[in-house]
DNA sequence: CGGCATATATGTGGAGGGCATATATGTAGA
DNA sequence: TCTACATATATGCCCTCCACATATATGCCG
């Protein structure tokens, strides 16, 4: 994967990213190993004797339906907030990584396995919970829509949400019922959806994450449809097109939709883009 | 601000972001207020009950100098990792937000103060420090070198940055000392600084963070040097000025710099673009 | 078999970036 | 004082990509 570098016409300007000879060393000489050290000072080092926060992991679960984004809640049960929505969430085990613990919450909580996590932000407000200082670490998963409500188990449902600002500018979202009540959220829940939405619109042109909101095969106007539902405005159909085509993720399958009063489209298979 | 919408002529396309009218209602109405269910409840929670990993921040103070990045690094003094060189930072008070300890720490342990701050990602793995589970939310920094110099009390140095992998693939970077040696860093602090530069070289394009590591005026070379050092590859020199100059974030001062050897270049000056 | 709604293909004009050329303006040196 | 020089600044050309429009293809349904 050679750096590619454009031409460059100015003579006296310098090379920002030269490589270094001595380069590749890892400069274990730097300074004598201090494992000796460590392992004294490890043996009466007691990380208790500082106060901790707690951490938990919350997952904003994503998926596309009936032309709008869609979230995963919960009405809580236990207090605090007893009868608000809230997200899947949990506190992280004490030798849990967090993608781990977003993974395992994914499965306990909403059925769902195998799906695209991203750590999204960590909200460390003070006050956002009134059990104490929890610190949350929040995650994305994106889901197709088939997938998502067949492993739905009732306690979990997807809730419309309704985005109250334009592009990337960010802010908290609404989540509606479906007679389009605004429904109220647990803690700064609302904030930590809105946040999950602004980055996805972000990454929607600059990477191939819009595949993973769709089955393995899909037609242009499906993926279409994902991008206006988190863009949250229509796009222009055949530039669309041409533009997913030329960016090499799409792949022809051959088969075409079923079961149409229309001209049935190609499915398309999404593939990872090879290294440049 | 209107939404802008591109006239659309697909007739049977629905509107994705379509507004209900209850959409203002906030909700106060769905559940009873679960106040006192809370108050009873916290009353006998005991959140020590859970074991709880420690919470740290570390920050990426980033600047630009002769043509590169430059993070600041310290000498550790104390175990763990005696002698290596590690990036500042702390445990985060159990009353203070994530936000706050950065920037307290930034004050601390950099002597910089009123500076870009932007939380990064979170580090979790188990293992990653030896003297048990601490969790890292890393924090980035954006200073201008001269600021930067001026505050440096001779415990943090600014250390050279070589990043060894193209655009925005990942992954962790190697330190330098004035001869081009590579440093061994503490714990994971190579794979978090990379992942600063990684997310500052994404947002350089779509945001105006690039200014935040000028002084106050600037030439529109400087802001140019600015950008090569941190995409570590040239640009087109009067593509980046109209392009600059059309993006409404540049105000012309009238003034000129002085003592080059060279026609002077205009001094501009960073203005936050007014709402569309 | 023809109407219909959609998919798919092709053409056109404008905006912006890469690239080259021409002119302006300061310092340094003869 | 004049000239060389290095850079800033301004302008034009070409290519690519996108928005938009038009034309053709293809299934179902009456």
């Amino acid at each position: 994967m050679g750096n590619k570098k454009p031409a460059k016409k100015e003579p006296a300007k310098k090379e920002p990213a030269k490589k270094k000879a001595a380069k590749k060393h890892k400069a274990a000489d730097v300074h004598a190993d201090s494992g000796a050290d460590d392992r004294a000072f490890l043996q009466t080092y007691r990380l208790e004797d500082f106060p901790r926060p707690s951490v938990a992991v919350d997952v904003v679960a994503l998926t596309v339906l009936d032309g709008g984004l869609k979230v995963a809640l919960y009405t809580r049960t236990a207090p605090p907030s007893v009868g608000l929505l809230a997200l899947p969430g949990g506190f992280v085990g004490i030798g849990e990584s967090l993608d781990d613990a977003a993974r395992r919450l994914l499965v306990d909580k909403a059925g769902l396995r195998d799906v695209f996590v991203e750590q999204l932000y960590t909200f460390g407000e003070p006050e956002r919970d009134p059990r104490g200082r929890i610190i949350s670490v929040a995650y994305v998963a994106l889901v197709d829509a088939v997938r998502f409500e067949d492993s739905a188990d009732g306690r979990h449902r997807r809730w419309r949400i309704d985005v109250p600002w334009p592009g990337e500018t960010g802010g908290p979202v609404d989540v509606l019922d479906d007679h389009g009540k605004v429904q109220q959220l647990a803690f700064d829940h609302a904030e930590v959806v809105g946040t999950a939405v602004k980055r996805l619109r972000g990454k929607l042109d600059y990477t191939p994450v819009g595949f993973q909101l769709l089955p393995a095969e899909f037609t242009l106007r499906q993926l279409q449809d994902v991008h206006e539902a988190v863009r949250g405005e229509g796009v222009n159909k055949d530039s669309f097109r041409r533009r997913m085509l030329a960016s090499g993720h799409l792949e022809a399958t051959g088969n075409h939709e079923r079961h149409v009063t229309w001209r049935p489209a190609e499915l398309y298979r999404f593939v990872r883009r090879s290294a440049v």
